[in-house]
DNA sequence: ATCAGTTATTTAATCTGCTTGGTATAAGGC
DNA sequence: GCCTTATACCAAGCAGATTAAATAACTGAT
């Protein structure tokens, strides 16, 4: 691979003509850029990052930790992450932790040691274990969609109790009175935020939360299967579940269909996250709207105005989620 | 950041000695590998992969270029590039690129200055332009799920066609004999070849396939409902269809549950991919199951094959796709 | 005990590709 | 002839790996 001192030889000029050149760092005559180019050109070259970035102590790349790229909810924030960062000449190192503890603490060493600019950890286990961060030295970072709670990053969060809010008060305005819910996992914090929501709003209606109505799901399809499976097989069912994502209300479905009861008719159900399939349902599910790209820029915009000002005062955005009737 | 030399001159060693203690490439001494390993722990000390990719020509790094990761199939490859790239000690950088020519080239030209050891392109366009990587030397290259044709890279290409016959064959096996086809677009690799099989199957049944039949969808939720919508509307309609995917046929489902139409009773249908969501729909979905997380693994051991041996002979790989009858 | 001959450890110097502040050189103006 | 101005080059790092060379430690024989 031809280096910078290659492009010099063929072009006669000195290497750090080539890197003003390559830079526009400053003014070289129009010949001798000329000159450059082509050799540049005829040699394939490609300035190497890896020195350049040992200069200058920058990578122009961001390290993200997702739960789990293949969750469509996931997925549509890390592909708004990736587009924000192309936008901005930045390039993306994605590594899946799987909630692993160990897992999480092999990706954050590589990532330090590959030297990136900043890390989006996206990874909703609220414990992480006492202090796993303490061992790295100040990477700028910023917790998406909740995260450890002890930590002092900046930090986007969703509003889960008010989109699990806007669920319940939905349902009771219905005229459900047995609500049940399908919660996320316990110590995620989205799944917690979103039960607190359902649960005041019941306080608020002035309804008891039944507590063999609310079954702990896993975020996933199969999860929400066997949620609502359980709750069917109760001697008294709700008329409405909250179920605390998309992908569980799916799971829901099928097993409501599995049991002849049919939706809304016979139960109604609310999602969250209004992932694009919630439309093309049958029924089409009522869910909550989150901005998901919007949510994967906004942590990267966020990350980056802290590696400018990395002693500004910590930042909490919180985004609005929205109701969507269907 | 601390450096080597730090870590040196707190253990009272020279830099090289940190650096076969780091690296185990030569014996040292049991109390200097204790000493050299506290004053890394005591410094937080991370070793610059920048530093050690530049002086060993190797970065451990792979590039994957997709056309976009939130789609949910390509979504669970790339968990799997992930998967094994973390096992194998090796990070990933993942590029959307929209079937966008100028956005693959901008990646394509990152990944290189970045001096991945690898690409893995996954963009299922076949025509990317006369010789888009012409310009681009001979950087370790696999084409997953097909690619551009006039490319002498290795290949992992799904048996599409061979999944399309199965598809087609598993409805006539069923009766039918009035067979209509959504299939993605046109130009997309996967898209033609599974095409191609169905009108095989049909060719080999005896029946014509008819024009006003097949309709071009998208890959997408939106493009499999409106194709369907458009299947509805004809004067004649088929008794069942084959579609190219399985988000298709998600929104396929919508646009005959809106029409009225039941299924499988008043229409049958049979998808391809057999992603997760197939099995939880109502009606579950028969589909074409192909090992996902499999191809992304081995799209990796492909290229890091590729990789060690440079001038080994090209490999093309053909994964079998199955029919899953639900 | 001493010395040559090994072997075990560690050191010092060089290299990777690129940026950049400092500096040199030639042409032009007065 | 001196001072600008315009243009291009020099060389010192950045953080680590490699390797020849140096030093220390140990062996057995005298």
């Amino acid at each position: 691979m031809a280096t910078i001192k290659d492009v010099a030889l063929r072009a006669q000029v000195s290497t750090s003509t080539v890197s003003h050149v390559l830079n526009k760092t400053r003014f070289v005559s129009p010949e001798i850029t000329l000159r450059v180019e082509q050799a540049i050109d005829e040699l394939h070259y490609a300035p190497s990052a890896l020195a350049r970035s040992l200069k200058l102590n920058e990578t122009r790349t961001l390290g993200m930790l997702v739960t789990s790229s293949a969750n469509p909810f996931f997925a549509e924030v890390v592909q708004g992450v990736e587009q924000r960062c192309f936008e901005l000449g930045y390039s993306l190192v994605l590594c899946n932790t799987r909630d692993d503890k160990a897992r999480l603490n092999a990706s954050m060493e590589m990532l330090l040691q590959k030297r990136v600019d900043g890390i989006i950890l996206m990874c909703t286990q609220v414990d992480l274990g006492a202090g796993v961060f303490d061992r790295y030295p100040s990477v700028p970072l910023v917790l998406a969609d909740w995260g450890p709670m002890d930590m002092e990053a900046d930090l986007i969060q969703d509003g889960g109790r008010l989109g699990g809010r806007l669920a319940t008060e939905h349902l009771l305005g219905l005229g459900h009175r047995h609500i049940g819910c399908i919660t996320g996992p316990e110590g995620k914090r989205a799944a917690d935020e979103r039960r607190a929501g359902f649960e005041a709003a019941m306080a608020k209606a002035g309804l008891t939360v039944r507590p063999e109505w609310v079954i702990e799901g896993d975020f996933e399809l199969a999860g929400g299967n066997s949620a609502m499976t359980t709750l069917l097989a109760l001697p008294e069912r709700p008329t409405a579940v909250f179920v605390g994502n998309d992908m569980m209300a799916v799971g829901a479905l099928r097993a409501l269909a599995d049991a002849g009861v049919s939706v809304p008719e016979q139960m109604s159900l609310v999602g969250y996250d209004n992932i694009e399939l919630a439309h093309y349902l049958v029924p089409a599910l009522t869910s909550i709207e989150q901005p998901k790209a919007g949510m994967g820029a906004l942590a990267v915009d966020t990350l980056l105005a802290r590696i400018k000002a990395p002693d500004s005062s910590r930042r909490v955005l919180t985004l609005t989620p929205e109701l969507i009737v269907r």
